[in-house]
DNA sequence: ACAGGATCCTGGGGGC
DNA sequence: TGCCCCCAGGATCCTG
């Protein structure tokens, strides 16, 4: 479900409501994640106050005061993550429930598919959470030339290199549907046969399209909602995504629908040659 | 090195 | 109403 825009907007609706406020416990379920949660984590918790609220690639990092500790969240691909009222009955598949401040509400996390993670994390060794170092760079933050060459080097199609989180971090299928269309290359392009050009469309077309992405609060396709359900705006304005057999925006040819690195890949077989 | 498949899960939708 | 099959925004294994 979430990839960076999703993320970015879960992050954006938290911020302001849960910097300062301090977390007095958990309650939690005992259905394992994809990591299971330390019974001594609970402890860790106790007390502490939620400094800022941030994102890195898919990742959800919340701060926390008195040392370098933080909650870590990754919502797979139906993870929630957002605030209640502690006496509205926590949904089905419900796994977490942190009580803020005085206990009148909780900051939940939901995950119907448990492809998640929640974990409590510190520093080692520079990594702030399991996954980041081994995360590429932030897609606002790639260096053309960089880009260039860890496309260049590569023998894997596009659509692979695309969704490979030390290439680029926080792209994942729809957004890499959507800005292989916008730059008009194919999918199942090789890495090794792009120039410097195209690779440098690419980079382009990928920071246009999370822009407008964010911009409309993420894309909502089944279950994707920020806050308490709000849905995002994002897949009105998809191009290749979804629209197996719907005419090509640019060229009325009909969409394409093949399987690349095992996930469904849409393109127009015109253009994007 | 890389592609492809299976895997971890639940739920929704279509066909019958 | 039910059953079966396919599909799903992620990521990680294993095999060939």
């Amino acid at each position: 479900m979430p990839e960076l825009p999703e993320v970015e907007t879960v992050v954006r609706s938290l911020r302001p409501v849960l910097v300062g406020r301090t977390i007095r416990g958990v309650q939690r379920k005992r259905l394992k994640l994809r990591q299971p949660w330390k019974r001594e984590w609970d402890r860790e918790l106790f007390d502490r106050k939620i400094v800022e609220v941030w994102r890195r690639g898919k990742w959800i990092l919340l701060e926390l005061s008195g040392g370098e500790a933080r909650l870590v969240v990754h919502l797979g691909m139906t993870g929630r993550l957002y605030v209640q009222e502690s006496k509205s009955a926590p949904a089905r598949h419900t796994h977490f429930s942190f009580s803020l401040d005085d206990g009148q509400e909780q900051l939940r996390y939901l995950d119907p598919r448990r492809f998640g993670l929640v974990l409590w994390a510190k520093t080692v060794n520079d990594c702030r959470f399991p996954a980041e170092c081994e995360l590429g760079p932030e897609p606002f933050d790639l260096q053309p030339a960089r880009f260039f060459e860890s496309l260049r080097g590569s023998r894997r199609n596009l659509k692979a290199l695309l969704l490979d989180q030390t290439v680029v971090a926080g792209v994942g299928n729809i957004y890499a549907d959507e800005a292989l269309f916008a730059a008009r290359l194919n999918p199942m392009s090789l890495g090794t046969e792009l120039d410097k050009k195209q690779a440098g469309r690419l980079r382009i077309a990928i920071v246009k399209v999370l822009k407008r992405a964010i911009e409309t609060k993420g894309s909502t396709i089944a279950n994707f909602y920020y806050g308490e359900g709000e849905a995002g705006g994002y897949q009105n304005e998809f191009r290749a995504y979804d629209r197996t057999d719907e005419p090509c925006r640019r060229c009325r040819t009909p969409i394409k629908r093949i399987r690349l690195a095992g996930r469904s890949t849409h393109f127009c077989p015109r253009c994007q040659r």
